[in-house]
DNA sequence: TCTTTTTACGTTATCGTTACCGTTCATTTT
DNA sequence: AAAATGAACGGTAACGATAACGTAAAAAGA
């Protein structure tokens, strides 16, 4: 095969067909596995397709079969490492089932998530993933509902509307928590990331249910945007308003690592004077100074499973509804 | 507009025209600003496409008119939080543009760049842009050349074959050797990334420039992967080889954190007994401690003008080939 | 041997849009 | 007033693949 190859050849079944010298159909068969071909002729197409480098033609197979071989996936912020690591999962997942990822990334509130996802919608992508929808569950459902497989990350949603991949924070909430009394510490505080985060909620139960049972209660919470910016401003304010805390846990690395800066530039030593606790294990985490205790969950393997349950829900009635994550505490010189 | 958009409605354009009172190909007319309709046929047109919540379905679109409105972005490796914001650019303007991104991520060398282009052509991407290319020209230019419209980020080309948005390496390298050495350095040694690297080859000629325009020259020169770990390993490799060296200047800034890393495990104290300097400034360059002096890059404005010169591309006949970007000294604690 | 089933194809119609080529009718020109 | 021009629109035929249905031959069953 030494002739240049052609992704976008101008050959279409026709001319396969007839080099090999039966119709249009059977070619169409064969490359698509339905049967119904002997084996010399399955032979005959094959070798022809081959020959003259004939590649389908995706617009005319999807106007027919209303299947696009592509899977929109939404993010809510490419530049938190932790999307990357699950975006790169699911790229490798869908490579392997032979499609492609069509990115939309929710660039804060100046355009709104559900305008992305109908855009992606309206490219006809097979199936949509969104990760960490702060739509109410009602809009979610609404723009999701009639159309097409989903599946989302890190947001619950019955299984007529999505499958799901969800991180369990209550049992991530309830380790940090433990490994920092077991610490020592007792007069903790919380970095709480967005309101509106459902995962951000879901801490924050586990937070409250391990407090109760070893007798104690959040010295104080504060909300966030979940950025290192928005850690470093909320742990300012800790450190004016609640002075007596010996820890802090964050909704996420990004926002633990602000924290750090900010305890920093008040001269205050992590961890001998305040514990920090971070939640995603950004690559970064055991990069830093003191490196990062932190909540580490499998980003790559949630963007894998999601492209996998899509798949899945793409093909088959009986769809299934999706898989937990637990994070598992990973202790560093923070702690 | 109470009743539920549906990205996905079957209404057709021959729906659109019989409520209008028209022929579908004056709605088609209207709705690609072809003109050739009245104001007020115009006018009914829109208002019933609007109704009837219309959506011009993109297979048939395609099939007729080649064109997808996708453009294919690929990427050498996500996991750097380089390309998180080249793409973050590139995507806000494509989606401006009404354009979306179909992403492709070269998983190290396990599958082949080639194939992953191949792939996005086969989508019918209108353009393509691809990063830090380590294809060789020949073939480069032979899965370019024939179609479509290609930007390429890092990476010289003819205007025929593609547009391009290259960094001034050299500029860079001599700007952080003219650095150090008015910083009193004068045993400096590069951690040069991966040999077949463009961009580290046009830093190389920076680095011999300003060597010999000081009298100096470097101390010693390792190649390595372009992350964490690789630079890491280059780093111990350095200081087990070149003992007596006073500054290191990294290919790019996971380079340096690697190096970084190195450095205090053999107890070696940065900025006093080596110097560091990285390429790119991602956003963890600030955050680390010493926070890393490095070269900045406008990553986000790479993408988002690769993107604006790709549609330029698509769009005429007359093509621009692109602009050059030069990297910013950013003096931070490590030098 | 004759009927029934199965295998291996081919025909036709269709997906929704737009390019190409007309046609109609009002307006301007001489 | 007749002819020329142009604006506003319509009819038809692709674009390339496949679903649905049809048909001829070979294989299996009676």
């Amino acid at each position: 095969m030494n002739r240049p190859k052609d992704p976008e050849s101008k050959i279409t079944i026709a001319d396969v067909a007839r080099a090999a010298g039966v119709s249009p159909m059977t070619v169409s068969r064969v490359l698509n596995d339905q049967g119904g071909a002997s084996a010399e002729t399955t032979q005959r197409i094959l070798l022809a397709a081959n020959e003259l480098n004939y590649r389908p033609n995706p617009f005319a197979r999807g106007l027919r079969s209303d299947r696009s071989r592509t899977i929109g996936l939404l993010v809510p912020d490419i530049t938190n490492p932790f999307f990357p690591e699950v975006i790169r999962g699911a790229e490798d997942a869908a490579s392997v089932a032979g499609y492609n990822l069509l990115l939309s990334n929710v660039v804060e509130n100046s355009k709104r998530e559900e305008e992305l996802i109908e855009a992606l919608l309206r490219h006809r992508v097979d199936g949509i993933i969104v990760c960490s929808s702060r739509l109410p569950d009602a809009t979610l459902h609404k723009v999701l509902a009639p159309h097409r497989a989903a599946v989302l990350i890190n947001r619950e949603a019955p299984n007529e509307i999505a499958g799901t991949i969800v991180t369990d924070y209550e049992i991530g909430a309830s380790r940090a928590i433990d490994h920092l009394v077991e610490r020592g510490r007792r007069r903790i505080a919380i970095i709480a990331g967005p309101r509106s985060s459902f995962g951000g909620k879901s801490r924050l139960v586990g937070f409250r249910k391990t407090f109760a049972a070893h007798g104690l209660e959040a010295q104080a919470i504060v909300y966030c945007d979940p950025t290192a910016a928005g850690g470093q401003a909320a742990a300012a304010q800790l450190l004016a308003e609640a002075p007596g805390i010996d820890a802090m846990i964050c909704y996420n690395d990004l926002n633990a690592i602000g924290a750090m800066k900010a305890c920093r530039a008040a001269g205050i030593s992590i961890p001998e004077q305040i514990a920090l606790v971070g939640f995603d294990d950004i690559p970064t985490a055991e990069l830093l100074s003191p490196a990062l205790t932190t909540l580490r969950v499998q980003k790559r393997e949630m963007g894998e499973e999601a492209v996998r349950l899509l798949l899945n829900r793409i093909a088959t009635k009986k769809r299934q509804h999706g898989i937990v994550i637990v994070p598992e505490l990973i202790i560093r010189e923070t702690t």
